[in-house]
RNA sequence: GAGCCCGUAGCUCAGCCGGUAGAGCAUCUGACUUUUAAUCAGGAGGUCUCGGGUUCGAAUCCCGACGGGCUCACCA
């Protein structure tokens, strides 16, 4: 508890006034350092045990660990970690009633010279000792961190602090976008932000947060993708090659791989279609995995994954006939709903044909596909924004990618025919009438960009937080996302 | 939204066939001093998540609330 009983706390205030006392702000406003933890270790990496050197260095961080009444200081920065050795010898008697002050926690510079002791330890022997911020609440213990996963995510800063592996996950993803940005800007590609404020959600199905803009007195929706404004820009011509990495908004339920608010990347090129979307999947979560693992076979809950491409295309009704051998293809709307249902589907009656291959498939194959697959053959019905399959009317170029039974990747030809998109909307409310919340809304701004001309084009959106846990072996979207949504306390 | 499980000291955890709360780390006091989860001795710290109920007596059993985890549903 935090309140001004708490002995613990009391302590450190004890302490800070302490400071205060002598004359020293505990709060200082910098403190100029020569090195980083991570950079002397490197530097004297072949400074023998026992060894001496005359350099005197500065450098900050977190005591986490303090041995020998304070003697032994385990500091912390971004970098790494070194040891700071407080004796009389090297200490004067300010130094030394100022170590009398320090709790595990704080954050603090010292000045001194690096030796590495007998021990084989890289160790500065402090002259100086200044704290930069006092620390005023006991950081959790040492050997087991903070394991309670509620305040792991609640106090994230604490997590970090004192789980190293919170700190990995959470550069890898940093790592990764860094990874995915980099290539895409090699190919050409032209970084680009579109709204989060929609007023009409669109680009994908799923329920909308509703917010309130007073000055214009409308309801306004965050957005659940980015797809048609990113496409708007398309016809535009700002780039034939844009992207964008940003937030989508869905209020939707939570668990282990949803939050209210993740991370998707989407992009789109002009001048090719959805085949040049499986390569650029590849490569793009190929040279991620890469950059963040170091190679391209990864490990997730024990279940090896090779991220080698090329990845194998299979059609949705194909994977199913194997499955279950019923060939969704020859089945009308009716027989096809049945079949589903067979499976456990619960569809309505107003399910149409796709809405049954894709629930068969949903409860038949998907949790199979644990290596890398780009499922294509999507049916129309629930694809109101791909260009139709020039073979089958039914289906439409489109695909997913499945990583260890998750998508991670959709990818479509995009339909530019507006008056074909014209007619995907109109079937779209028709569903939305009939009761599908979650059927996309007519956007006519849309369908006019689409009248003015948008090139042949593919596009292929990514998610960011999925990909992430799958790249560091994280149970759990909450653990790559800093702070996820939790109910308040 | 439904089912199952969990909530004890700052942290990590015991205790739970009911008898009035314990350890380790952290903290405080002292000792020691080139340690690596330092060591040794001593001290302090808890309305056992909250509210009801059963009982002579509840951390323990029952009901409810709150918060969390997992599974399912929706979805990415």
């Amino acid at each position: 508890m935090t309140n001004g009983d708490d002995p613990l706390r009391a302590a450190r205030l004890g302490k800070l006034t302490s400071l205060r006392a002598r004359g020293l702000d505990p709060y200082p406003v910098n403190f100029p350092r020569s090195d980083e933890a991570a950079a002397l270790e490197s530097r004297y990496a072949d400074l023998p045990a026992g060894g001496e050197t005359g350099e005197r260095v500065r450098v900050a961080g977190r005591v986490l660990a303090m041995r020998n009444s304070g003697m032994f200081i385990d500091l912390h920065d971004a970098s790494g970690k070194i040891q700071v050795f407080n004796h009389k010898d090297y200490l004067d008697a300010d130094g030394l009633a100022v170590l009398k002050l320090i709790d595990i926690g704080d954050v603090i510079g010292v000045e001194g010279r690096v030796r590495r002791t007998p021990r084989g330890e890289l160790t500065i022997n402090a002259s100086a000792l200044t704290v930069l911020a006092k620390s005023l609440r006991p950081l959790p213990e040492k050997y087991h961190g903070l394991a309670d996963i509620e305040l792991r995510y609640r106090q994230r800063y604490v997590d970090l602090i004192v789980n190293p592996e919170s700190r990995t996950t959470l550069r890898r993803r940093s790592a990764l976008i860094a990874a995915l940005r980099r290539h895409l800007w090699a190919r050409g590609y032209v970084e680009v932000e579109t709204p989060m404020l929609h007023t009409i959600p669109g680009g994908a199905s799923a329920k909308p947060f509703i917010t309130h803009h007073n000055a214009l007195d409308i309801d306004l929706y965050l957005r659940i993708a980015p797809e048609l404004h990113l496409k708007r820009l398309l016809v535009g011509g700002l780039g034939d090659k844009l992207f964008e990495i940003n937030r989508c908004f869905r209020n939707e339920g939570l668990s282990p791989r949803h939050n209210p608010e993740f991370t998707s990347l989407e992009l789109y090129e002009a001048y090719v279609d959805y085949t040049a979307m499986m390569s650029l999947t590849e490569e793009l979560i190929a040279r991620a995995a890469e950059e963040v693992t170091g190679g391209l076979r990864i490990e997730y809950g024990g279940t090896v994954i090779d991220l080698t491409p090329p990845w194998p295309r299979r059609s949705m009704a194909e994977l199913v006939a194997e499955a279950t051998g019923i060939d969704f293809l020859a089945l009308d709307a009716g027989t096809a709903r049945a079949a589903a249902n067979e499976f456990g589907a619960g569809l309505s009656a107003e399910a149409k044909w796709g809405h049954a291959l894709e629930a068969a498939f949903a409860a038949r194959v998907e949790d199979r596909l644990l290596q890398p697959i780009h499922v294509t053959g999507f049916p129309r019905d629930i694809s109101p924004l791909a260009k139709a399959d020039p073979h089958d009317p039914r289906l439409v170029e489109r695909f997913e990618t499945y990583i260890y039974g998750w998508e991670i990747a959709n990818a479509f030809s995009e339909l530019n025919d507006p008056q074909d998109q014209r007619a995907r909307f109109a079937a779209q409310m028709q569903a939305r009438a009939a009761g599908d919340e979650e059927a996309q809304p007519l956007d006519e701004d849309y369908v006019a960009a689409l009248e003015f001309g948008l090139p042949p084009c593919g596009g292929l959106g990514i998610g960011i937080d999925r990909l992430t846990m799958l790249l560091t072996d994280s149970p759990s979207i909450r653990d790559v996302i800093a702070f996820p949504t939790l109910r308040p306390r």
